[in-house]
DNA sequence: ATGGAATTGACCAATGTGGTCAATAGGAGA
DNA sequence: TCTCCTATTGACCACATTGGTCAATTCCAT
């Protein structure tokens, strides 16, 4: 069925598409209505239901929809060949954070549908759905360069560490720039901090 | 209004209000149900609205009411003489997820309604509502002993560093126990390894 | 027995829902 | 111009559920 709705302008798909994304991220499943949904795209009624047979499989479409989109772009980025912790780490960060800013409704997407209470949902959203999530968070940290280390440091839990200080950083510094209308960003400036703590857990766990 | 409801049997105070506590942390403002709310706290439909106005005003009782709960049993606890930074946030990790395990309603209450969308709610919930919290958050970081950080080191990052840490730790313990029903867990054995992360900071940042 | 408070639950108007379908518009090919 | 098919419309529907009311009843202390 959606097959046909992909055959439509393209503009107009990302009309109906980013219409439903918005309208499910701050609302949820059940609260979220397709009346709010075809007013915001602009389109009838009826041609929604055309192209989704229901509001169930329109939100589903729109779960392999985006979540493709996002791992498409952070994968294509190159973090994996960087072997040093630190650095794979700050440009995981930051690619996060330039995501964060370019698709932020996409972030409130997967928000709300990771805790979606909908029993009409929570069923459907296997945990399939989220696989590929995880299995992307894992790759996270495989093959790090391990011969930087301090002999007899607890390896693992130094990674702990510093990921969990990146990640701290990185949400204090989003939730200041949130709702900043300051698309040229590349936040470098923002991160530049980030080094000074970089250099504090370098000389507690390097050579 | 709300005298009269202070005035009840304790027993039925508490059915009415863990019913709508419950009801308002998964489902938010607008989806919660004044139905299941009474049906759930074996009251009538009349007697709800007899003590209180209106949904709204429900709402708003019970944000004070369980703030105050948590917030009493959280400071009156005395880890804000520890003046070591390790002992105090190891301290609050763990009275915290004594709280989370306790309240686990009341969590997700506020949780909800930290992200509340209804227009009805959202300018009545001011700031105010979560002042005490940030006041109290900021309360943590007050009067550490700084004499036993290395010199040349800053403090403040270090205490970032370690905060970030512990509370990273602390979310995946918890994350580890939700759902079990392990209530006579005291939590000694699931942060033991918490002494381990400290050691390594511990040797970083302290003479 | 009396009076006042606590409690009930049937009832209501209102709103908004997801979804349908007969009707129309548009445009490509003849 | 006529045909035919698809894209598109939007009025319409049955239904569920909502927050809130209120006259009537139960309870109980005096």
């Amino acid at each position: 069925m959606t097959s046909k709705f992909l055959n439509l302008h393209k503009e107009k798909q990302q009309r109906i598409l980013n219409a439903a994304l918005n309208e499910f991220a701050n609302k949820g499943f059940d609260r979220a209505s397709t009346n709010e949904i075809v007013k915001s795209a602009g389109i009838s009624k009826g041609l929604l239901f055309h192209y989704f047979n229901n509001k169930k499989e329109l939100y589903l479409f729109l779960h392999e929809y985006f979540i493709e989109i996002l791992m498409k772009e952070f994968f294509t980025s190159e973090h994996f060949a960087e072997r040093d912790v630190f650095e794979r780490l700050k440009k995981i960060m930051i690619s996060k954070s330039h995501l964060m800013k370019k698709y932020p409704e996409i972030f409130d997407f997967y928000m709300s549908a990771y805790i979606e209470t909908s029993s009409e949902i929570k069923n459907e959203l296997t945990s399939s759905h989220f696989d590929l999530m995880a299995r992307s968070y894992s790759r996270i940290f495989e093959n790090i360069d391990t011969s930087k280390f301090k002999e007899g440091i607890d390896m693992n839990k130094a990674i702990d560490i510093i990921s969990w200080t990146l990640e701290g950083y990185g949400n204090q510094v989003m939730s200041g720039v949130k709702g900043l209308r300051n698309s040229e960003a590349d936040f470098t400036r923002e991160f530049a901090e980030a080094d000074v703590y970089i250099d504090m857990l370098k000389r507690a766990f390097y050579k």
